[in-house]
This record gives C-alpha cells, sequence and structure tokens, in this order.
DNA sequence: TAGGCCATCTGGTCCT
DNA sequence: AGGACCAGATGGCCTA
C-alpha cells in the first residue's frame, strides 16, 4: 500500500508538470485538454519552431509558424490549434496536405498578408511545406497578440495572478517572463515566446502580456546571434537522436 | 462496439 | 534496505 501510494504521487507530480507544460505551449484549454502524448509532441514542435526563429533571426508569417507547430500531431490537435490561432481551418490542413493553397479570407488572412519565410524549415522528421506566398511583412507580435487576446470561452492564454517581475533573459537570451510568485511548480519559472514582446505599448496589458520598451527590437535585441546559433545546433542534435 | 486515453496496481530493476 | 523509476496489465470513461 505505501508502495502504491508513493507511486500514485509519483504520477500525480508527472502529471502536474504536463499540466504546467500544456499551461506554456500554444493553445492551453482548461475545457479540453491536449492528450499527454499530443502536448508532448506540441511543445516539443513549439520549441524547436522558436529555436528556429532565432536561428534565423527572421519572423515567419503565423501561417507557417502554426504549421510547424501541428507537424506530427493529430487531426483533433491541429484543428484545436488552428482555431485557437483564429485560422480557417480548411484551408490550414489543405495546407498540410501539401496541396497548393488558396489562403481564404480568413480573420488571420483579412488582417495579416502573407508573409513568404523561404528560411524557416520545418521540424526534424517532417516533409518541408511551401505554401506561403510572397508579400508584405506583417506585424509578427500583433499577430500573436490578437491570439493570445483571444476571447474565445474554449482557448483562453494563460491566467496568471500576482506580481509580475521585470523581464529577464535565461540563458540563451530568449526573451522570458518571471513570475516572483509561482503558481504550483516552483519558483523563477520562465516564460518565452508565449509572451507577446511589443515596443512601446504602454503598461502590462491585463492579458499579462508583458510589452518592451519603444527602443527594443524583438527579437534582434534580445539574443546573441553566436549563442542561439550554438544552441540551434544543440538543440537540433537532441531532436534528430 | 472498438479505439483512445487515463489512472492505478504491481513486479522488476537501478540507485543511494 | 528503501525509494525512485519503469513498463506491463487491467479496468473505467468517453467518443465516433
Amino acid at each position: 500500500m505505501e508502495a502504491n501510494a508513493r507511486e500514485r504521487g509519483r504520477m500525480h507530480g508527472l502529471n502536474d508538470a504536463l499540466d504546467n507544460l500544456r499551461k506554456v505551449v500554444p493553445c492551453y484549454s482548461k475545457t479540453q485538454k491536449l492528450s499527454k502524448i499530443e502536448t508532448l509532441r506540441l511543445a516539443k514542435n513549439y520549441i524547436w519552431a522558436l529555436s528556429e526563429i532565432l536561428r534565423i533571426g527572421k519572423r515567419p508569417d503565423l501561417l507557417t509558424f502554426v504549421q510547424n507547430l501541428c507537424k506530427g500531431l493529430s487531426q483533433p490537435t491541429t484543428n484545436l490549434v488552428a482555431g485557437c490561432l483564429q485560422l480557417n481551418a480548411r484551408s490550414f490542413l489543405m495546407g498540410q496536405s501539401g496541396e497548393a493553397v488558396h489562403h481564404a479570407r480568413s480573420p488571420y488572412t483579412s488582417i495579416y498578408p502573407p508573409y513568404h519565410s523561404p528560411e524557416l524549415s520545418t521540424p526534424p522528421g517532417h516533409g518541408s511545406l511551401d505554401n506561403s506566398k510572397p508579400g508584405k511583412p506583417y506585424n509578427y507580435c500583433s499577430t500573436y497578440e490578437s491570439f493570445y487576446e483571444s476571447t474565445s470561452p474554449e482557448c483562453t492564454s494563460p491566467q496568471f495572478e500576482g506580481p509580475l517581475s521585470p523581464p529577464s533573459m535565461n540563458y540563451n537570451g530568449i526573451f522570458s517572463l518571471k513570475q516572483e510568485e509561482a503558481l504550483d511548480y516552483g519558483k523563477n519559472y520562465n516564460y518565452g515566446m508565449h509572451y507577446c514582446a511589443v515596443p512601446g505599448r504602454g503598461p502590462l496589458g491585463q492579458s499579462s502580456m508583458f510589452r518592451l520598451p519603444t527602443d527594443s527590437h524583438f527579437p534582434y535585441d534580445f539574443h546573441l546571434r553566436s549563442q542561439s546559433l550554438a544552441m540551434q545546433d544543440e538543440l537540433n542534435a537532441v531532436f534528430h537522436n
């Protein structure tokens, strides 16, 4: 019985950690939780996608970003992620199949014209996609801002209570946000690009997104190129293995 | 009803 | 020796 209790507690700890992971990957929903395996897959894709942004130093279009997030995910999860990002799910899935994509009018396309990012490859183990078309670059952060300020009842941004400390840089230079009063998973928990960095837009918003000073030019001012390249190599090595 | 997901129990192995 | 970790087995719940 004691061994069973320990094992139960251990598994609960593991599940708590997975819940915390669910909160920091895109598409967090309290009502429609991602499965364990989908959470891990999405987290892997998310880390990879962010690493690519650091490596390339350019902002991909949201569609490409979401497609990379959804590589290898089940269709329900893909739909969930696409829905969370307010994409037209149908055109998005067509893009995943490799067919020619005609960007239907959607909240995304109507607001943010496609921006071609040929340097952004695809996650290891997945085929490449190139369904974006050249166009006018858009405000990358505004896109994420629109996502995370979504009022969708099913897809909510992480909720944070308690005071927020000034932003900090983590070991590889990714913009991060510290929360002094940890929720339930320890102190000094860092959040990456989950939080939009928008130059000069005033104080903290209601959605708890941190806004950068006006003289910042995310992501270029927020990481050392050489460091991010080295880190990218390490990450790639891990994923390829 | 089948399949997916999950929690729990349990025995084995490894580590301190 | 005791605890942590792991994997297989089992049964419950939910959905298509």
